[in-house]
RNA sequence: UAAGCAGGACAGACGAUCGCGGCCGCGCGAAAGCGCGGGUGAGGAAAGUCCGGGCUUCACAGGGCAGGAUGCCGGAUAACGUCCGGUGGAGGAAACUCCCAGGCCAGUGCAACAGAAAUAUACCGCCUGCGUGAAAGCGCAGGUAAGGGUGGAAAGGCAGUGUAAGAGACUACCGUCCGUCUGGUAACAGGCGGAGCCAUGUAAACCCCAUCCGAAGCAAGACCAAGCAGAGAACGAUAGGCUUGCCCGGCCUGUUCUCAGGUGGGUCGCUUGAUGCGGCUGGCAACAGUCGUACUAGAUAGAUGAUCGUCCAACGACAGAACCCGGCUUAUCGUUCUGCUUACGCU
RNA sequence: GCCCGCGUAGCUUAAUGGAUAGAGCAUGGGGCUUCUACCCUCGUGAUCCCCGUUCGAUUCGAGGCGCGGGUG
């Protein structure tokens, strides 16, 4: 992904967690925060709650994968955390998409 | 052909496009890194963490008590609570499967309810003697465990002799126990002789016996780099701390606690191993030896996915390595192979 | 990674290996009252699941499932 790093510190998700805004729909939960950098940095996070091992990895794949196709769309500047809630794990790529550009559009942040 | 039993293998495949983590090579770059090419990249259970071992550190090269685990016998193994082969028992028509399967004739405990009585007994009953009574019967003293109902369990079973009635009191068969002989490494099996059999169940009750067990865990541990600030309290050699829970013994000399401050980066450990596969030899087997051959993930918030097309058993279950092995247990859509048993039919 | 604990009515809980598993609250029916509340009375359980030991298991043993906690 060109133009996106990725959170990996806890105490980074909890600055946006304390600060950003959110915005959810069916599948996921999505919170913003501008961090003054040139680039977006996305986090993704998926609870035991949704399932098993083999269930949360394939989530996280779907997300990251529908992000980094729709990349360009984004603007730049942003932390990005994707929070799945439990009905993410019986969902297919199309609703995982379509669940993530609509929350995006809901934000603002796609061109 | 059908039903079943046992053991093994596989765990969607191929192609295209876009992506991800290591590794190798080349190029650019001071470096970080970037680009291109090649090759590689989750399981039969990777799971649960229930056992065992390697490895590392600590302690000791030392003893006792406590505690824990295992539990028919023999073997395999680095080791095991695992595996193999036997013995005994249970189930099945069979192939075959299952069993925490040492010891209540060491000690202690428990056995509700029912029942006369639960580890010791006479309620009903049976019989004898005496008394009373015309008799039936009643009362007293005694004998008796064959019969009765209860119960998981009622003092070997069954048949006969015997007897007033009965009783292993006696006898045959079966069972039990003891001794002895034979076979077997052993568990055990079989034979012979004796005891007429003073005694139930429970040790997944305490316990006894035999064997084994030092502790912690790769966030172990080793190294490099960066950075910081100390203060207070208690006790101080008849003290404090470490050493396995305790004791003895041993070691150290400042130790412990509270508050505050700093870092939270990197390298190694890290994958070649009690390794997999194939052949041969030994062994009933588990397994061992030997020869050949293969190298097949090593991330550090944590890599295998998405889309399209074709195929099928037709939408593909259970499920993701985190130091590594050997097992056990649990979850699982299905496909397939081999051997065996029984029934039916045909030749 | 390592180590503990718990699971009983809708909720909070009790139990020596021997009940029909006992309470309180809640809830349903009935009574009392003109009505409601209070009060009285009657009812309502897969002892988390499964296998075993035992004559008999909530209790003992093995395995599983779920929940909670400690520690690095």
């Amino acid at each position: 992904m060109k133009f996106t790093e990725r959170l990996r510190k806890n105490h980074q998700f909890q600055f946006v967690y304390k600060n950003g805004r959110s915005v959810a729909n069916k599948y996921f939960v999505m919170i913003i925060k501008e961090n003054g950098l040139e680039v977006n940095r996305i986090g993704i996070s998926v609870s035991k709650k949704v399932g098993n091992s083999v269930v949360r990895h394939h989530v996280t794949r779907l997300v990251r994968e529908s992000y980094r196709l729709h990349e360009s769309m984004f603007n730049s500047g942003l932390d990005i955390v994707v929070v799945a809630r439990k009905s993410a794990a019986e969902a297919s790529y199309q609703d995982v998409e379509s669940a993530l550009l609509h929350l995006a559009k809901l934000e603002k942040i796609i061109r």
